[in-house]
DNA sequence: TCAACAGTTTAGAATTATTATAATGTAGTT
DNA sequence: AACTACATTATAATAATTCTAAACTGTTGA
């Protein structure tokens, strides 16, 4: 597994300690085409089935608020109820699919520059983020 | 107090029994001149404040998503770990201030309208919402 | 007016997501 | 190999929310 050193190398870069917990997680995260949407439970459930030995729930929790924290994944919010992760950490917009509960990132061409005409004094735009919420065409009204 | 009979007519139209605790609920949630966001800890402080008698908890979460479900509340998602509503139900965008954790709403002339270039096949947009995360010019990076 | 019923409220238990704790284990350094 | 600081673990604790079942109350219609 020559891309376990990658994530090694990463892993140290930003001063995470490559425990053998942090480089299965970011295997199960970064080894994949397109960014990664996920909700804590999703990520449980990939590792325990990835690994050959159990990780613990608490160990998930803290690595991805490391991971979070070093700037390897941002938290999204949708959903009140459950904590999303993107593994695309750049400032991007999302659509989410109401019917799958599915997140979808927009490229920079989707949607066009956000002007904001408000200022509010004394304070700073951190981000700006535009969250398009879609369902089924043909659904009928819940 | 001949506002109540206002909220009680207008509880009515939407299908909701008028009941005591409704009716306290809506003089607190739209007996004010600004939109007004909470979260559910935010309304029960209000609410036992004003209120002679008590009111359960459970009755506060199963009004507030009677009303969220009959279009009298709209909930927002900024914190994944608290549910926050607005008594403003037309589409429209947010300010997050992030160290004071209030919700402002921004109005239509404030942000230019958004264009979605991305279709996805099979489902239309239910809404775009944008959320503008603030905070203190000044503020030392935490 | 009042009985009856359906919808409401209530307290408390249950559930779910997340965080804290404290003991044990392990990566990195010597 | 041994030391030390940081990680991991199982479990307990906490927080937000939902469920349950019994008691209560608007509304309807006799």
């Amino acid at each position: 597994m020559p891309k376990n050193c990658n994530f090694i190398e990463k892993l140290r870069e930003v001063g995470l300690r490559p425990t053998k917990q942090r480089v299965e997680m970011c295997e199960v995260l970064y080894n994949r085409e397109k960014t990664f949407h996920f909700t804590i439970n999703d990520l449980v459930k990939l590792l325990s089935e990835k690994m050959n030995q159990k990780i613990s729930l608490a160990t998930v929790y803290n690595t991805v608020h490391a991971f979070e924290k070093k700037g390897y994944l941002k938290e999204i919010s949708i959903d009140s109820h459950k904590s999303y992760f993107d593994t695309n950490t750049s400032a991007h917009h999302h659509f989410f699919d109401e019917d799958t509960h599915e997140l979808i990132d927009c490229d920079e061409s989707d949607i066009d520059k956000i002007n904001i005409r408000k200022k509010i004094t004394g304070k700073k735009i951190n981000s700006v983020e535009v969250l398009v919420r879609v369902a089924s065409d043909n659904q009928t009204q819940k």
